[in-house]
DNA sequence: GTCTATATTTTGATAGAC
DNA sequence: GTCTATCAAAATATAGAC
């Protein structure tokens, strides 16, 4: 009985530092967090902190996993092997709503690359690569079959991936280009059907689509 | 004579100083850069940098106002009265020059945004709703006489800017999705053709292209 | 203008009582 | 598991000799 109750208490405890110390990782890098900030934030007292995490590199690393992995969860529905038009929609919206509804893990990411992507594993990077290339394959089976026109499917992943990341990365930014209010659902369904609407109306074949 | 001199060596190590505040700057955020650092990078004593400094803010604030600045020059030329198509390829072509040749000063914006964008001067933040506002105005404007189809004006920027802007900051996953080598010029045109291509077949309209 | 030495504060991390 | 007290190292910033 004891023991289930420590357990409880040690995972609830280490996601409200994981939630805390990816708020101020994000906002102010690695080097520019305290571990007394991502204390105060967590509630709990710093040396409690040290209870659960034995370093800063320890809570970083954690963080940047457990963000890849809810990326990876999110996202692992996005198949890409139906009709180009749905999937690209699909992904996008999908994006979006990450970007929407967890701003911080995405900001955390941007942090980490802009540090110079140091703490990504081999591992984790060698994950990226795959998944784009095989959604690289996917792309490039469409346009063998005539389904898309053709197009550099990397630099057209690139492209889905900044536009969609930069509603969580560049909030301020966007509200100013928006005109100063608060971003909203209906901001990122708008987004969403701008950004696909106009990268398909330029890819999808001009005497194939009023089949 | 030794007045000029001394502006000279003035104007001299204060460039040094910016040059190495915004690498490192960008790289590690406000809170996680170290003054020590900064004079390392510019190759000058520490005491010297705060010779021409009062402080981190003030070569914070030095730094970020020079970065709007040099943005600024660099894409006044590119009006937006022209032809779309042109307007728009020229724009694309432009802002992916400045993330080759200036990598640095965008990733020190982004992180800038990153941390809440709480050192950018409400004239800054003007400055950037009233260049977004005049080229919404613009696009409408085409929009209104039938030279590009129905968007939303705001989003359409906010995807020209997210798609150019990520070759800078993102760099390190740039170089994963394309294949794990050092970005080149070629790789800036094939980005600039990908982007304004499939954007322009989007927006241009499907009757008025074959004139 | 340049640079050594140093005052002062804050940080990451630990020891040890409860 | 929780938390107070504290250390050693590192940081910002300054004083003052050259």
């Amino acid at each position: 009985m004891e023991k289930l109750q420590e357990e409880r208490i040690r995972t609830r405890n280490v996601r409200r530092i994981l939630d805390a110390a990816t708020e101020v990782f994000a906002r102010k890098g690695f080097d520019g967090t305290r571990i007394t900030e991502i204390a105060e934030a967590s509630g709990l007292p710093k040396a409690n902190v040290y209870y659960y995490f034995g370093s800063k590199d320890d809570i970083y690393r954690a963080a940047i996993a457990r963000l890849i992995q809810g990326w990876d969860e999110a996202l692992e529905e996005i198949a890409l092997e139906k009709d180009p038009a749905e999937a690209f929609t699909r992904y996008v919206t999908a994006k979006l709503r990450l970007s929407h509804q967890h701003p911080t893990e995405s900001r955390l990411f941007a942090n980490e690359i802009l540090r110079g992507a140091e703490f990504l594993t081999e591992q984790e990077r060698k994950h990226i690569r795959d998944v784009t290339n095989y959604r690289v394959a996917v792309i490039e089976a469409w346009i063998a079959a005539g389904k898309i026109v053709q197009v550099d499917a990397r630099h057209l992943l690139i492209m889905l991936w900044a536009a969609t990341q930069f509603y969580a990365d560049f909030q301020p930014v966007v509200r100013d280009a928006l005109g100063n209010r608060n971003l909203e659902s209906a901001d990122f369904d708008a987004a969403a059907r701008c950004i696909a609407d106009t990268i398909l109306a330029g890819l999808i074949p001009r005497d194939s689509e009023p089949t």
